[in-house]
DNA sequence: CCAAACTCGTTGTATATGCAACTAATGTAC
DNA sequence: GTACATTAGTTGCATATACAACGAGTTTGG
Protein backbone atom coordinates (compact mmCIF):
# COMPACT_ATOMS: atom_id res chain seq x y z
CA UNK A 1 0.00 0.00 0.00
CA UNK A 2 1.63 3.54 -0.84
CA UNK A 3 1.75 6.05 1.86
CA UNK A 4 0.75 10.12 -0.06
CA UNK A 5 2.23 11.29 3.73
CA UNK A 6 3.73 13.81 1.74
CA UNK A 7 0.46 15.75 1.73
CA UNK A 8 -2.18 16.59 4.19
CA UNK A 9 -5.13 14.89 3.33
CA UNK A 10 -7.87 17.63 5.26
CA UNK A 11 -6.74 19.73 2.29
CA UNK A 12 -10.09 19.22 0.25
CA UNK A 13 -9.99 18.43 -3.98
CA UNK A 14 -7.13 16.41 -3.60
CA UNK A 15 -6.53 13.03 -4.93
CA UNK A 16 -8.46 9.83 -3.84
CA UNK A 17 -6.56 6.61 -3.39
CA UNK A 18 -8.63 4.55 -6.32
CA UNK A 19 -7.39 7.91 -8.46
CA UNK A 20 -3.64 7.86 -7.54
CA UNK A 21 -3.85 3.80 -8.45
CA UNK A 22 -5.18 4.42 -11.64
CA UNK A 23 -2.69 7.58 -12.32
CA UNK A 24 0.37 5.21 -11.23
CA UNK A 25 -0.94 2.71 -13.50
CA UNK A 26 -1.70 5.49 -16.15
CA UNK A 27 1.76 6.40 -16.29
CA UNK A 28 3.53 2.68 -15.93
CA UNK A 29 1.48 1.75 -18.74
CA UNK A 30 1.94 4.76 -21.51
CA UNK A 31 5.81 3.99 -20.58
CA UNK A 32 6.18 0.62 -21.20
CA UNK A 33 4.21 0.54 -23.82
CA UNK A 34 6.14 3.41 -25.97
CA UNK A 35 9.20 1.51 -24.87
CA UNK A 36 7.69 -1.77 -26.26
CA UNK A 37 6.33 -0.48 -29.52
CA UNK A 38 9.21 1.79 -30.49
CA UNK A 39 11.81 -0.94 -29.92
CA UNK A 40 10.23 -3.35 -31.58
CA UNK A 41 9.48 -1.15 -34.74
CA UNK A 42 13.31 -0.32 -34.62
CA UNK A 43 14.37 -3.75 -34.52
CA UNK A 44 11.99 -5.07 -36.72
CA UNK A 45 11.61 -2.45 -39.40
CA UNK A 46 14.40 0.92 -38.63
CA UNK A 47 12.00 3.19 -38.01
CA UNK A 48 11.40 5.19 -35.07
CA UNK A 49 8.01 5.62 -33.72
CA UNK A 50 7.93 9.53 -34.18
CA UNK A 51 8.58 8.89 -37.66
CA UNK A 52 5.28 6.23 -38.09
CA UNK A 53 3.79 8.58 -36.46
CA UNK A 54 3.91 11.40 -39.01
CA UNK A 55 3.79 9.29 -42.27
CA UNK A 56 -0.01 8.05 -40.98
CA UNK A 57 -1.00 11.49 -40.06
CA UNK A 58 -0.04 12.03 -43.82
CA UNK A 59 -1.22 9.06 -44.94
CA UNK A 60 -4.62 10.21 -43.62
CA UNK A 61 -4.80 13.54 -44.58
CA UNK A 62 -6.38 14.70 -47.95
CA UNK A 63 -3.84 14.19 -50.95
CA UNK A 64 -1.33 13.00 -48.41
CA UNK A 65 0.13 16.81 -47.59
CA UNK A 66 -0.06 18.72 -44.39
CA UNK A 67 0.53 22.00 -43.08
CA UNK A 68 3.81 22.02 -40.84
CA UNK A 69 1.61 23.62 -37.70
CA UNK A 70 -1.72 21.22 -38.21
CA UNK A 71 1.42 18.23 -38.28
CA UNK A 72 2.61 19.58 -35.23
CA UNK A 73 -0.44 19.71 -33.64
CA UNK A 74 -1.19 15.95 -35.02
CA UNK A 75 2.24 14.54 -33.79
CA UNK A 76 2.30 16.83 -30.81
CA UNK A 77 5.40 18.47 -31.19
CA UNK A 78 6.40 22.30 -30.88
CA UNK A 79 7.04 23.86 -34.33
CA UNK A 80 10.98 23.57 -33.81
CA UNK A 81 10.63 19.51 -32.87
CA UNK A 82 8.63 19.36 -36.18
CA UNK A 83 11.14 21.32 -38.24
CA UNK A 84 14.16 19.61 -37.86
CA UNK A 85 12.07 15.97 -37.59
CA UNK A 86 10.56 16.84 -41.39
CA UNK A 87 14.79 17.96 -42.48
CA UNK A 88 15.66 14.43 -41.02
CA UNK A 89 12.51 12.52 -42.87
CA UNK A 90 13.61 14.44 -45.57
CA UNK A 91 16.87 13.77 -46.01
CA UNK A 92 15.70 9.84 -46.24
CA UNK A 93 13.56 10.69 -49.01
CA UNK A 94 10.02 9.91 -47.48
CA UNK A 95 8.53 13.51 -47.14
CA UNK A 96 8.73 16.28 -48.94
CA UNK A 97 8.47 20.15 -48.60
CA UNK A 98 6.57 22.04 -50.91
CA UNK A 99 5.40 25.51 -50.90
CA UNK A 100 1.56 26.67 -50.33
CA UNK A 101 0.47 28.62 -53.04
CA UNK A 102 -2.11 30.65 -51.25
CA UNK A 103 -0.09 31.71 -48.68
CA UNK A 104 3.88 32.32 -49.18
CA UNK A 105 4.53 31.68 -45.73
CA UNK A 106 3.28 28.47 -45.74
CA UNK A 107 5.03 25.27 -46.49
CA UNK A 108 2.84 21.65 -46.80
CA UNK A 109 4.64 18.28 -46.11
CA UNK A 110 4.11 15.96 -48.58
CA UNK A 111 4.27 12.24 -48.53
CA UNK A 112 6.47 10.65 -51.21
CA UNK A 113 5.83 7.11 -52.69
CA UNK A 114 9.03 5.67 -50.69
CA UNK A 115 7.04 7.22 -47.83
CA UNK A 116 4.03 4.99 -48.05
CA UNK A 117 6.01 2.04 -49.16
CA UNK A 118 7.74 2.53 -46.02
CA UNK A 119 5.15 3.20 -43.75
CA UNK A 120 3.02 -0.04 -45.53
CA UNK A 121 6.04 -2.20 -44.39
CA UNK A 122 6.03 -0.79 -40.91
CA UNK A 123 2.19 -0.68 -40.08
CA UNK A 124 1.63 -4.21 -39.75
CA UNK A 125 4.50 -4.45 -37.27
CA UNK A 126 3.00 -1.70 -35.16
CA UNK A 127 -0.14 -2.52 -35.42
CA UNK A 128 0.56 -6.20 -34.33
CA UNK A 129 2.23 -4.68 -31.20
CA UNK A 130 -1.07 -2.32 -30.24
CA UNK A 131 -2.59 -5.79 -30.70
CA UNK A 132 -0.47 -7.67 -28.57
CA UNK A 133 0.35 -5.48 -26.17
CA UNK A 134 -2.73 -3.78 -25.54
CA UNK A 135 -5.94 -4.50 -27.48
CA UNK A 136 -5.73 -8.32 -26.42
CA UNK A 137 -5.26 -7.23 -22.75
CA UNK A 138 -8.79 -5.50 -22.44
CA UNK A 139 -11.84 -6.80 -22.48
CA UNK A 140 -14.15 -5.41 -25.67
CA UNK A 141 -16.20 -3.68 -21.81
CA UNK A 142 -12.97 -2.44 -20.92
CA UNK A 143 -12.05 -1.00 -24.39
CA UNK A 144 -15.13 1.07 -24.50
CA UNK A 145 -15.13 2.22 -20.82
CA UNK A 146 -11.22 3.51 -21.39
CA UNK A 147 -11.87 5.10 -24.09
CA UNK A 148 -14.83 6.93 -22.83
CA UNK A 149 -13.11 7.67 -19.91
CA UNK A 150 -10.27 9.17 -21.19
CA UNK A 151 -12.15 10.63 -24.06
CA UNK A 152 -13.59 13.16 -21.22
CA UNK A 153 -9.91 13.67 -19.65
CA UNK A 154 -8.89 14.89 -23.04
CA UNK A 155 -12.08 17.13 -23.25
CA UNK A 156 -11.69 18.63 -19.86
CA UNK A 157 -7.90 19.76 -21.36
CA UNK A 158 -8.97 21.65 -24.18
CA UNK A 159 -11.00 24.10 -22.20
CA UNK A 160 -8.90 26.17 -19.20
CA UNK A 161 -5.24 26.74 -20.45
CA UNK A 162 -4.83 28.08 -16.57
CA UNK A 163 -5.73 28.83 -13.08
CA UNK A 164 -5.15 32.06 -13.60
CA UNK A 165 -8.43 34.90 -13.62
CA UNK A 166 -10.43 32.01 -13.26
CA UNK A 167 -13.18 33.22 -11.19
CA UNK A 168 -15.92 30.32 -10.35
CA UNK B 1 -14.28 8.61 -38.86
CA UNK B 2 -10.84 7.18 -38.51
CA UNK B 3 -9.36 5.44 -41.72
CA UNK B 4 -7.11 2.41 -41.68
CA UNK B 5 -6.42 1.61 -44.78
CA UNK B 6 -3.07 1.61 -45.28
CA UNK B 7 -2.91 -2.04 -43.82
CA UNK B 8 -4.51 -5.20 -44.97
CA UNK B 9 -7.66 -5.92 -42.71
CA UNK B 10 -7.49 -9.56 -44.23
CA UNK B 11 -4.83 -9.86 -42.07
CA UNK B 12 -5.31 -11.17 -38.49
CA UNK B 13 -4.35 -10.04 -34.89
CA UNK B 14 -5.09 -6.85 -36.08
CA UNK B 15 -6.41 -4.35 -33.62
CA UNK B 16 -10.27 -3.71 -34.17
CA UNK B 17 -11.79 -0.01 -34.10
CA UNK B 18 -12.63 0.08 -30.52
CA UNK B 19 -9.08 -1.08 -29.70
CA UNK B 20 -7.62 1.63 -31.79
CA UNK B 21 -10.12 3.73 -30.43
CA UNK B 22 -8.79 3.33 -27.38
CA UNK B 23 -5.30 3.39 -28.42
CA UNK B 24 -5.37 6.98 -29.89
CA UNK B 25 -7.43 8.56 -26.77
CA UNK B 26 -4.89 6.83 -24.73
CA UNK B 27 -1.56 8.72 -26.43
CA UNK B 28 -3.69 12.05 -26.70
CA UNK B 29 -5.08 11.82 -23.00
CA UNK B 30 -1.21 11.24 -21.94
CA UNK B 31 0.58 13.61 -23.68
CA UNK B 32 -2.16 16.38 -22.84
CA UNK B 33 -2.07 15.26 -19.08
CA UNK B 34 1.99 15.57 -18.96
CA UNK B 35 1.95 18.69 -20.51
CA UNK B 36 -0.83 20.25 -18.67
CA UNK B 37 0.68 18.86 -15.27
CA UNK B 38 4.59 19.74 -15.83
CA UNK B 39 3.71 23.19 -17.45
CA UNK B 40 1.96 23.71 -13.86
CA UNK B 41 4.40 22.50 -11.68
CA UNK B 42 7.26 24.82 -13.40
CA UNK B 43 4.96 27.59 -13.16
CA UNK B 44 3.76 27.52 -9.91
CA UNK B 45 6.85 25.80 -8.26
CA UNK B 46 9.14 25.94 -10.57
CA UNK B 47 9.96 22.42 -10.12
CA UNK B 48 10.55 20.02 -13.18
CA UNK B 49 7.97 17.15 -13.03
CA UNK B 50 10.67 14.36 -13.48
CA UNK B 51 12.40 15.84 -10.47
CA UNK B 52 9.32 15.76 -8.59
CA UNK B 53 9.27 12.18 -9.48
CA UNK B 54 12.46 11.66 -7.82
CA UNK B 55 11.75 13.63 -4.53
CA UNK B 56 8.19 11.60 -4.34
CA UNK B 57 10.56 8.20 -4.97
CA UNK B 58 12.84 8.99 -2.51
CA UNK B 59 10.16 10.58 -0.03
CA UNK B 60 8.67 7.07 -0.11
CA UNK B 61 11.36 5.09 0.06
CA UNK B 62 12.86 3.41 3.68
CA UNK B 63 15.17 5.85 4.90
CA UNK B 64 14.23 8.19 1.96
CA UNK B 65 17.40 7.13 -0.42
CA UNK B 66 17.65 4.81 -3.12
CA UNK B 67 20.85 3.12 -5.12
CA UNK B 68 21.16 4.50 -8.48
CA UNK B 69 19.96 1.77 -10.49
CA UNK B 70 16.96 1.00 -8.49
CA UNK B 71 16.27 4.73 -8.69
CA UNK B 72 16.41 4.63 -12.56
CA UNK B 73 14.22 1.25 -12.56
CA UNK B 74 11.80 3.62 -10.74
CA UNK B 75 11.68 6.98 -12.48
CA UNK B 76 11.66 4.88 -16.07
CA UNK B 77 14.98 6.41 -17.04
CA UNK B 78 18.17 4.92 -18.23
CA UNK B 79 20.81 4.98 -16.03
CA UNK B 80 23.02 7.43 -17.80
CA UNK B 81 20.21 9.78 -17.71
CA UNK B 82 19.96 9.00 -14.00
CA UNK B 83 23.17 10.12 -13.39
CA UNK B 84 22.81 13.62 -15.14
CA UNK B 85 19.74 14.31 -13.22
CA UNK B 86 21.14 13.44 -10.29
CA UNK B 87 24.01 15.83 -11.26
CA UNK B 88 21.86 18.68 -11.19
CA UNK B 89 19.23 18.11 -8.27
CA UNK B 90 22.55 17.38 -5.90
CA UNK B 91 23.63 21.01 -7.80
CA UNK B 92 20.44 22.23 -6.21
CA UNK B 93 20.78 20.82 -2.56
CA UNK B 94 17.85 18.48 -3.40
CA UNK B 95 19.63 15.03 -3.22
CA UNK B 96 23.17 13.86 -1.93
CA UNK B 97 25.09 11.03 -3.45
CA UNK B 98 25.93 8.60 -0.49
CA UNK B 99 28.74 5.53 -0.68
CA UNK B 100 26.65 2.21 -0.02
CA UNK B 101 29.16 0.80 2.94
CA UNK B 102 28.16 -2.32 2.14
CA UNK B 103 28.92 -2.44 -1.99
CA UNK B 104 31.43 -0.40 -2.85
CA UNK B 105 30.80 -0.21 -6.26
CA UNK B 106 27.31 1.64 -5.22
CA UNK B 107 26.31 4.52 -4.72
CA UNK B 108 22.66 5.88 -2.72
CA UNK B 109 21.27 9.08 -3.31
CA UNK B 110 19.57 10.37 -0.49
CA UNK B 111 16.45 13.18 -0.03
CA UNK B 112 17.81 15.71 2.52
CA UNK B 113 15.69 18.21 4.34
CA UNK B 114 15.78 20.83 1.52
CA UNK B 115 14.11 18.12 -1.01
CA UNK B 116 11.62 17.46 1.16
CA UNK B 117 10.89 20.70 1.60
CA UNK B 118 10.63 21.32 -2.34
CA UNK B 119 8.18 18.09 -2.69
CA UNK B 120 6.52 19.32 -0.05
CA UNK B 121 5.93 22.62 -1.59
CA UNK B 122 4.73 21.21 -5.12
CA UNK B 123 3.23 18.56 -3.73
CA UNK B 124 -0.69 20.45 -3.42
CA UNK B 125 0.07 21.40 -6.79
CA UNK B 126 0.99 18.82 -8.26
CA UNK B 127 -1.98 16.41 -6.87
CA UNK B 128 -4.65 19.20 -7.13
CA UNK B 129 -3.93 19.05 -10.84
CA UNK B 130 -3.90 15.07 -10.88
CA UNK B 131 -7.20 15.51 -9.64
CA UNK B 132 -8.73 18.03 -11.47
CA UNK B 133 -7.38 16.86 -14.45
CA UNK B 134 -7.40 13.10 -14.13
CA UNK B 135 -9.54 11.99 -10.87
CA UNK B 136 -12.42 14.35 -11.45
CA UNK B 137 -13.29 13.51 -15.32
CA UNK B 138 -13.86 9.77 -13.63
CA UNK B 139 -16.21 8.16 -12.25
CA UNK B 140 -15.21 6.25 -9.36
CA UNK B 141 -16.03 2.81 -11.60
CA UNK B 142 -14.32 4.29 -13.98
CA UNK B 143 -11.09 4.64 -12.17
CA UNK B 144 -11.35 0.81 -11.11
CA UNK B 145 -11.97 -0.11 -14.54
CA UNK B 146 -9.27 2.04 -15.95
CA UNK B 147 -6.83 0.67 -13.03
CA UNK B 148 -7.53 -3.00 -13.51
CA UNK B 149 -7.38 -2.83 -17.06
CA UNK B 150 -4.10 -0.72 -17.59
CA UNK B 151 -2.75 -3.30 -14.54
CA UNK B 152 -3.10 -6.24 -17.05
CA UNK B 153 -1.34 -4.39 -19.95
CA UNK B 154 1.27 -3.73 -17.89
CA UNK B 155 1.44 -7.37 -16.57
CA UNK B 156 1.61 -9.04 -20.52
CA UNK B 157 4.74 -6.67 -20.86
CA UNK B 158 6.25 -7.81 -18.21
CA UNK B 159 6.37 -11.23 -19.47
CA UNK B 160 7.96 -11.88 -23.13
CA UNK B 161 10.64 -8.83 -24.18
CA UNK B 162 10.87 -9.63 -27.73
CA UNK B 163 9.02 -12.06 -30.86
CA UNK B 164 12.35 -13.97 -31.20
CA UNK B 165 12.44 -17.63 -30.16
CA UNK B 166 8.96 -17.68 -29.14
CA UNK B 167 7.30 -20.95 -30.70
CA UNK B 168 3.22 -20.73 -29.43
C1' DC C 1 42.26 -18.64 -4.52
C1' DC C 2 41.90 -16.99 -9.15
C1' DA C 3 40.15 -16.00 -13.57
C1' DA C 4 36.09 -15.03 -16.10
C1' DA C 5 31.69 -13.11 -16.09
C1' DC C 6 28.87 -9.91 -14.33
C1' DT C 7 27.17 -5.45 -12.08
C1' DC C 8 27.30 -0.46 -10.74
C1' DG C 9 27.69 4.03 -11.94
C1' DT C 10 29.96 7.53 -14.98
C1' DT C 11 31.46 9.55 -19.29
C1' DG C 12 31.84 10.46 -24.52
C1' DT C 13 29.04 11.04 -28.21
C1' DA C 14 24.96 11.43 -30.98
C1' DT C 15 20.28 12.55 -31.18
C1' DA C 16 16.09 14.89 -29.94
C1' DT C 17 13.50 18.63 -28.19
C1' DG C 18 11.70 23.13 -26.40
C1' DC C 19 12.00 28.23 -25.92
C1' DA C 20 13.02 32.61 -27.55
C1' DA C 21 14.41 35.36 -31.22
C1' DC C 22 14.28 36.09 -36.00
C1' DT C 23 12.55 36.75 -41.05
C1' DA C 24 9.05 36.87 -44.16
C1' DA C 25 4.30 37.15 -45.23
C1' DT C 26 -0.42 38.09 -44.00
C1' DG C 27 -4.21 40.40 -41.70
C1' DT C 28 -6.32 44.47 -39.35
C1' DA C 29 -7.45 49.22 -38.07
C1' DC C 30 -7.74 53.37 -38.82
C1' DG D 1 -2.70 52.96 -47.98
C1' DT D 2 0.16 52.51 -44.22
C1' DA D 3 1.48 51.21 -39.73
C1' DC D 4 0.78 47.63 -36.19
C1' DA D 5 -0.20 43.23 -34.79
C1' DT D 6 -0.35 38.35 -35.98
C1' DT D 7 1.10 34.08 -38.07
C1' DA D 8 4.37 30.46 -40.38
C1' DG D 9 8.43 28.42 -40.29
C1' DT D 10 13.47 28.31 -39.18
C1' DT D 11 17.54 28.86 -36.36
C1' DG D 12 20.68 29.56 -32.07
C1' DC D 13 21.04 27.95 -27.81
C1' DA D 14 20.27 25.25 -23.73
C1' DT D 15 18.66 21.08 -21.94
C1' DA D 16 17.55 16.21 -21.79
C1' DT D 17 18.16 11.60 -22.98
C1' DA D 18 19.88 7.06 -24.76
C1' DC D 19 23.55 3.86 -26.20
C1' DA D 20 28.05 2.10 -25.99
C1' DA D 21 32.39 1.94 -23.79
C1' DC D 22 34.79 2.18 -19.69
C1' DG D 23 36.90 1.47 -14.72
C1' DA D 24 36.14 -0.28 -10.44
C1' DG D 25 34.14 -3.73 -7.60
C1' DT D 26 31.74 -8.16 -6.92
C1' DT D 27 30.26 -12.87 -7.81
C1' DT D 28 30.90 -17.44 -9.52
C1' DG D 29 33.01 -21.92 -11.00
C1' DG D 30 36.71 -24.68 -10.85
Amino acid sequence: MRNYSVYDRTMASLPNEPTMTAWHTFLQAHARLIERLEAELQLERGLPLGWYDVLVQLSEAPASRLRMTDLAGAVLLSKSGLTRLIDRMNADGLVQRCPDPGDKRGTFVQLTSAGLARLRDAAPVHLRGVQEHFGAQLSAPDALVLASALEKVVAGLSGPPAHDFINP
